[in-house]
DNA sequence: AGCACGCCGACT
DNA sequence: GTCGGCGTGCTC
């Protein structure tokens, strides 16, 4: 008997192909069956969808539907909430649902035949270690570790994640406990609730290898090691695929991840942790546009799990969400404030986990925080990088076997080179940017393009060979700096050794490691590096940090800067003496300009809650976001002027056709198009690019008119003025505008 | 998005 | 004479 199934496959949202697709099959499949099917002249993956999101296929021919080519046996219906999440991501973030569910699913599943597919699954089926029998192996709870014990800070706040629905918003200091917080957690569901599944998400690739291996020294024991897997992009294929399975199948309790993870088939899902909430990383830049965080909460009420966003500097939605719930708060605000430190009596762990020490540190300030300190630089010699003060304290600390760490968000030597005799600088041939000076192979590299040329050895234009370079990065710093230490020494009286750390020295597999690895040893005494050193990594020995010049984002067009600067900066701090026998010293340098400024102020009194309370007032006065709800429509073209034309095209139609349709002039009322206008850097590799921005009070209202301007934005391509457009995309709660 | 078909320039 | 550029069109 013939049965008709409506399924999913990757296509974009186009005004000729639904995005739901008909098929014929022999045997009838549960919405959520993985299947191959026949499109066009090729064969590709397909998950049977639900009848009723398929309104479009009404007048199809009969004779056109194909047959299902066959399913992938051996794996279970993705369930419901998956189906439901696919469903809300497609709709929120304006893509198809074929889109969205298709790359929800390991790349590699894509690729299988049915047979290569049943080979894989009776390979795993012969291997005997299933979580079950790993656990009767190994669960002997006189082999498991006794938890460490908690501060009263992080009882509390497990104490009410435990007894409340949540979400929640963990807001803790750096080196407050918060990941030992999560592996409680995670502890009581695996051991009171049987099959279980948690999800961990962290917002790098370089933070996943350092929290698999701490996740499996504290539950391997208690579930086996194959029941902890990692989902990130770093991942081959095959690995990939394999830790799917293992979730997919429940066989993996534990999935560590970076914001891909929250599409993973988790069919006994319990808990999610979303740890450095505020983190850029968890909004994705391409495809669908989705927020990881966002959609963390989402599939949270679907699949019945408890949700924890963990932050030292929560992002501004979050803190707005996390307000009390008497002001209409949805979050549920968990403070842990003090710094956890070693006591005397307890014996030592690894080096890295500074998280699991249980007693208040006695060091520094009163919380164990770092003395943040800022340098007037008004009051410095004219153009001096570091200032004298910052200069004598290194010094010192190098003298005293500590370490320093030095921090500044630019890469490279120099950004700009520049010819004094006729003006010509270093830009890009190819993009409405300048290229980086790279000393170290006398490149000049566009950081926006990839676009590389070498040094030229004298000026292009006008053939001065007098050309230099202006401002300075990572690279210059670390020479700069390795310069002016040149007669300082160390303890033993050796000359100091200053290494730098950032996307450059670290472009090759294994490199941060190792790099780390030196740092960890104490064969540097100076680190030298971009954001990346700020993040994470937990430098023992460190007890100095200085950013040399952080003022830029102060005064940036893009509102989220100062957030973004306040967090940076407190994350940097979180690096310095997290030792506490050296905490007691540790400080946060800060060179600046704006000495003053209310950033710096509340950043010297840790004071997130004061800076956001100042920011969370100007948004609201401002009318941005959280008060507000914002889309960006970005358009792709070979001159500026298509990719505005289509945008405001766009725009047009939306005022005056939609304006005239049945019942929508109240939604249209609550909706401002803002004029197109081109980008921030506006030409890439050859490309012009546009954006618009799309503003309502009303989220809902901006969702519902988005829905259905996305029509008219198909439309316009097909006009005249849509004629030479390459590609446009919307973002939906875009991050930077 | 793929993948075809289709019509014009520099190579074995 | 072919290989290959990317313009247009179609896929249940």
């Amino acid at each position: 008997m013939t049965h008709w199934l409506f399924v999913l496959v990757q296509t974009p949202a186009h005004a000729a192909l639904g995005s739901v697709l008909s098929y014929r099959s022999e045997s009838a499949l549960p919405p959520g069956t993985l299947v191959r099917v026949p499109l066009g002249q090729r064969e590709t993956l397909g998950v049977v969808w639900n009848a009723d999101s398929a309104l479009a296929t009404g007048e199809l021919d009969p004779g056109k539907i194909r047959s299902i080519i066959g399913t992938l046996d051996g794996i279970a219906p993705l369930n419901s909430a998956w189906q439901q999440l696919v469903t809300f991501a497609a709709q929120y973030y304006q893509r198809s649902l074929g889109e969205v569910a298709l790359a929800a699913l390991p790349p590699q599943l894509r690729e299988l035949s049915p047979e290569q597919m049943q080979r894989r699954m009776q390979r795993r089926k012969a291997q005997p270690a299933t979580a079950g029998e790993a656990v009767a192996a190994v669960a002997d709870p006189n082999r498991l570790h006794p938890l460490p014990s908690l501060s009263a800070e992080q009882t509390a706040a497990l104490g009410q994640i435990q007894s409340q629905a949540g979400p929640f918003l963990l807001f803790g200091a750096t080196g407050s406990g918060k990941t030992e917080v999560y592996l409680q957690c995670v502890h009581r569901l695996l051991q009171e609730t049987p099959d279980a599944q948690a999800l961990v998400m962290v917002p790098e690739i370089n933070l996943t290898p350092q929290l698999e291996a701490r996740f499996k020294a504290r539950f391997g024991p208690l579930v086996g090691e194959d029941a902890v897997v990692s989902l990130h992009s770093g991942m081959t294929n095959p690995q990939r695929l394999k830790s799917w399975l293992a979730a997919h199948s429940s066989s993996a309790r534990i999935v560590l991840g970076t914001r891909m993870a929250v599409f993973a088939s988790m069919p006994q899902l319990r808990l999610i942790v979303v740890d450095e909430e505020h983190d850029p990383s968890y909004k994705s830049g391409e495809g669908a546009r989705y927020s990881a965080r966002d959609l963390a909460v989402y599939r949270g009420r679907l699949d019945g799990a408890k949700v924890v966003l963990g932050s030292a500097t929560p992002s501004l939605e979050s803190w707005h969400h996390s307000r009390p719930a008497a002001q209409g708060g949805r979050y549920l605000r968990l403070h842990m404030p003090s710094r956890i430190g070693t006591s005397a009596g307890k014996p030592t762990d690894t080096p890295g986990d500074t998280d699991r020490h249980a007693m208040r540190t006695t060091a520094g300030t009163p919380d164990g925080l770092p003395l943040i300190r800022r340098v007037d630089m008004n009051h410095q010699p004219r153009h001096a990088v570091f200032s004298i003060p910052l200069l004598e304290a290194i010094k010192d600390r190098v003298a005293r076997g500590e370490q320093c760490m030095v921090f500044l968000n630019r890469r490279g030597y120099a950004p700009v080179l520049h010819c004094s005799e006729c003006g010509w600088k270093s830009e890009c041939p190819h993009c409405s940017a300048f290229r980086v000076f790279h000393k170290i192979d006398r490149t000049l590299r566009c950081h926006h393009c990839g676009f590389t040329e070498r040094v030229p050895r004298a000026c292009p234009t006008c053939g001065n060979p007098d050309i230099s370079p202006l401002g300075r990065g990572t690279e210059r710093l670390e020479e700069h700096l390795a310069e002016l230490l040149t007669d300082a020494r160390r303890p033993n009286g050796e000359a100091v050794r200053v290494a730098r750390i950032d996307a450059d020295t670290t472009r090759l597999k294994g490199e941060l490691q190792s790099q780390l690895a030196a740092v960890h040893a104490g064969d540097v005494d100076v680190l030298v590096g971009t954001q990346m050193i700020a993040k994470g990594h937990d430098f023992r020995r460190i007890t100095l940090v200085a950013a040399v010049n952080p003022d830029g984002a102060l005064f940036s067009s893009d509102f989220r800067a100062p957030e973004r600067l306040f967090s940076l900066l407190m994350q940097a701090a979180g690096r310095s003496g997290r030792d506490a026998a050296l905490g007691e010293r540790s400080e946060v340098w800060i060179q600046t300009f704006q000495p003053a400024h209310p950033l710096y102020a509340a950043l010297k009194r840790h004071d997130y809650p004061g800076f956001a309370a100042t920011q969370l007032k100007e948004r609201a006065q401002a009318g941005l976001p959280p008060f507000t709800a914002q889309a960006l429509v970005r358009a792709e073209a070979r001159t500026q002027d298509v990719a505005q034309g289509f945008l405001n095209a766009a725009s047009a139609a939306a005022q005056n056709e939609m304006a005239q349709w049945e019942g929508w002039a109240d939604v249209l009322a609550q909706i401002t198009l803002y004029p197109a206008v081109p980008m921030s850097i506006q030409r890439v590799a050859n490309i012009e690019r546009a954006q618009m921005l799309v503003e309502s009070s009303s989220r809902n209202a901006l969702q519902q008119f988005l829905s259905a301007w996305q029509a008219v934005l198909h439309a316009t391509r097909a006009q005249p003025v849509g004629k030479g457009l390459i590609r446009w995309a919307v973002d939906v709660d875009p991050l930077a505008i």
